[in-house]
DNA sequence: GCCATCATGTAATTAGTTACATGATTAG
DNA sequence: CTAATCATGTAACTAATTACATGATGGC
């Protein structure tokens, strides 16, 4: 389960409450991992029991804004040094990248620009990301993960329009 | 839910036991979708229930050779071309790279060589499934999607050796 | 004043994992 | 004959989704 580190993470990366970390989920680590809200407040609730954050201010709606303590940081580091990652990726988008032989060639065609479509549009966020990134005094600690989706988005890219190419 | 589609999908390649379709869920669909026999068994049974599998033969072991109807195939042209991908992959390596940047270099560094070390795994098998495609008389139908796969771990050993690099 | 959005929560259901359990066959 | 692997199944538990529910605030 890798939500609590995924929580830790964020907070560890800026502070901010449920609905904030529900957003971030799709801004930043939308190809990695996600959760709805559902599962954030109660998973704050036991990651507070834990000692591993806290609540360190009170706004505006009732809202709790959350950080990580230091034991929160020490079991972040833990986990990503001492742990196996679990590999068993989910990607239901790849899933049918497989199935695809099994359509015929303009069902085919019509899915895979629709991937394409999606591809652009997951590559123009990235591209964005990064140049808001670069844009503030350059350097962010997120630049090279960004800098990895995006060449993934090229050659998914590349890849999705060589099949239409050849298909269509 | 994706699991139904992706037990068809499987059957509609090659039909096969529920013990092979656990195998196959490591070999071919490793990076995209797997399950565990607990998952596999009953859902064939769901799946026979509402007539898009059956049995095609008894073979030793009391185990039973599987195969897709033809209202099984309907259903999976119907899921492919119809119904939107849900894009909400789950990645724990990547959530991991996400969080790099709250080790110390000496920690990254390890933490990525182990994962440079998987990655080269995993180009290694995807290569060797490769060269038997090829080598089956070519052309098989899953060729395109391998060669995805090979792109995508390309580019990842890429961008792991630059982060090792420059961290150490 | 009222609508959109911010903000949080719980309940019910479904999906997925881990643990428990058993028997058949084949290779050595 | 016996150990490894093939083969299937259920039970208990945990994770995740969907549905239900409520209230606060800021902009118009």
């Amino acid at each position: 389960m890798s939500l609590p580190h995924a929580l830790l993470g964020l907070l560890a990366s800026q502070p901010g409450t449920g609905y904030e970390l529900r957003q971030r989920f799709e801004a930043s680590l939308g190809n990695a991992w996600h959760a709805s809200h559902s599962q954030i407040y109660p998973e704050l609730g036991r990651l507070e029991d834990r000692g591993l954050v806290e609540v360190i201010a009170h706004g505006s709606r009732r809202s709790r804004t959350w950080a990580v303590t230091a034991d929160g940081r020490a079991e972040l580091r833990r986990w990503l040094t001492e742990t196996e990652p679990n590999r068993d990726v989910r990607n239901e988008p790849l899933l049918r990248g497989f199935l695809l032989f099994l359509l015929e060639p303009e069902e085919r065609t019509a899915v895979l620009r629709r991937e394409l479509a999606a591809a652009e549009r997951e590559g123009a966020a990235l591209a964005a990301t990064a140049a808001e990134l670069d844009g503030d005094g350059g350097a962010s600690r997120f630049r090279p993960i960004v800098d990895l989706g995006l060449r993934s988005n090229a050659v998914l890219q590349e890849w999705l329009r060589e099949q239409v190419g050849e298909a269509g």
